[in-house]
DNA sequence: TTGAAAGCGCTAACAA
DNA sequence: TTGTTAGCGCTTTCAA
């Protein structure tokens, strides 16, 4: 059975592959009887175009490449409902790459390598500890870009992002406030927050009350609950604070789950606030109080954006700042 | 910047056509020396091939299509590791479509159509309660697939699924042969594993031991915890069973908390297991008693299988059973 | 071992 | 409003 191409449809219909192509372009340049007569046979075939051949006619491929590391995974998952609903509704095909941080071969540049080789129109990615060199390669190749979760533009780039900076340093200034300093910061390797900005917030805020935060406050730990837990529950074994702060949920509630195997009492001995305010959030016991971050429409918007760049749309802003708000839970009191 | 092509390498190394596109195809007939010169060049050039025109020209686009309705996406998740990696390894484009089961239009067939367009050389599924529809239309239109967590095979399509019924059997059997049958099933609505094959297990062993399952016995619930625990919350008020048995982590780790917030002590009072044994099973007070899927090796294996469908490569088998096993924690005696 | 040339299926000037 | 035709960048016979 022979693929029917739009040959096929011009002869049958009686007219030219132009006056096809239009139809199914919609011009509106086409006589309204030609056109349905057209759109008959198109019908009864059951043509359906190639987008391939239309892609190489056009140089463009209506794609959008993802490329995100599997570390990353958990966060992304969440957006990528957005990303593909916007998709879908905008009319854009979504091919996703995995760039898999355990290898040590240079996986970052071959995904790129073939991000090119297939044409995607544009790439969005996510903010992780190798986004500058992804960065770099995609200004290389000349690719639109749109980064989740760091703050980037120009020409060819925007980007959807929170302002962590901010973020941390409202929720550690109001502890501060309260008198509470000791404080401790838990965070993953890699995250969709930059945690950088995190810190930058945390130490800002210290320093508005004259105090200051010292690298021995930040616990570095896996994405790994299973890596995370046990580690935590070592320490809390030793050490109690005021406040745990987390850069993730997951890590929140083993946070929790540590500090009560070693019977501090939550919140009444420690209180713990984390970001995300995944379903992980709800189904701790106590419930985990977590910033809320929009992420589905931040997949959505990235597509947006990211389209609106490819067709030279008007633009207001190429840096995206959506808000959080904190979800206020049995964690904290 | 103009993108180079076959054309300027050809040009560049003094030989035809043919020759650069038998070097970047890894074709044996070319001379050494030629093969050097011509790598130099594309080296130099940093030349990247265009799929599109490959694809136009082979009528393939080395591209596999992934389709999932928005709330299966809790499963797919951990399969797309696999399917990412697998899809690297192989040097498949991994494409995702969304369908979204809220809206009222016809997705399935949407989403289907664009597929075809777009020329994936296959496709991967998953079991969903439109998973019917879906492979009819890949019927229809031929398309290379493999579905993920029901048993289904043809002359294009193959499947990688763990036997549900079977699973269902023992975990039954076991607490039956126990005396324990005051048992209760816990399912959404969407599932990777077909709930109806849960249940033909577990009313097959109620027969073995001359009892019945009834359909009281089966509790629906969402799949949004934020729905499912309120309702587990009510029901356990004025319930109490033996042994709860969820088909996912998520309805199970609300089954404790609902039941613990009722004050039925778990596992003293009653017993929970679920199945897909992922993180929220380990963050769960008490711990969840889990059926471990080997999830990432079922993406993995999906695409494994499609692209040996795809290139007629040795099949020993269509149908790829999975195994599974118990992870006992806390939640059981 | 290499090259010439005819597609793959569509779009987009340009003409009519 | 419609048709003709030259590509888009590559693969693949067929000849040499």
């Amino acid at each position: 059975m022979k693929k029917i191409t739009i040959y096929d449809v011009a002869r049958e219909a009686g007219v030219s592959l132009a006056t096809v192509s239009r139809v199914i372009n919609g011009s509106s340049v086409v006589r309204e009887k030609t056109k349905q007569k057209v759109l008959k046979v198109i019908e009864d075939l059951d043509f359906k175009p190639n987008q391939i051949a239309r892609g190489l006619a056009t140089s463009k491929t209506t794609t959008i490449a993802i490329i995100f590391p599997q570390s990353l995974f958990a966060h992304v998952k969440d957006m990528i409902g957005g990303i593909g609903d916007a998709g879908r509704h905008l009319d854009y095909n979504i091919t996703i790459y995995t760039t898999d941080d355990i290898g040590d071969d240079d996986t970052v540049g071959d995904v790129l390598e073939k991000v090119v080789k297939t044409r995607a129109d544009g790439v969005i990615l996510f903010n992780n500890d190798q986004i500058d060199q992804e960065i770099e390669l995609v200004r290389k190749y000349k690719i639109p870009a749109v980064v989740i979760g760091a703050c980037v533009s120009d020409e060819l780039i925007g980007s959807i992002y929170i302002d962590a900076k901010q973020v941390a340093f409202q929720i550690i200034d109001s502890y501060l406030k309260k008198g509470k300093s000791d404080i401790v910061f838990v965070s993953p390797k890699q995250n969709l927050v930059r945690t950088n900005d995190l810190i930058a917030g945390i130490k800002e805020a210290y320093a508005q009350h004259q105090q200051t935060f010292s690298d021995e406050q930040i616990i570095h730990t896996s994405s790994h609950y299973e890596k995370c837990y046990p580690q935590l529950l070592e320490y809390f074994r030793s050490h109690h604070h005021e406040v745990v702060f987390s850069s993730y949920d997951k890590e929140g509630v083993a946070v929790i789950n540590a500090a009560s195997d070693n019977n501090i009492k939550i919140p009444d001995d420690m209180e713990v606030i984390s970001m995300m305010d995944t379903s992980y959030s709800l189904m701790s016991r106590p419930t985990l109080t977590s910033i809320h971050l929009p992420i589905y429409d931040m997949g959505a918007l990235a597509v947006r954006l990211l389209t609106k760049i490819l067709n030279d749309e008007e633009i207001e802003t190429k840096e995206v700042c959506v808000n959080t708000i904190i979800m206020k839970r049995e964690s904290t009191k």
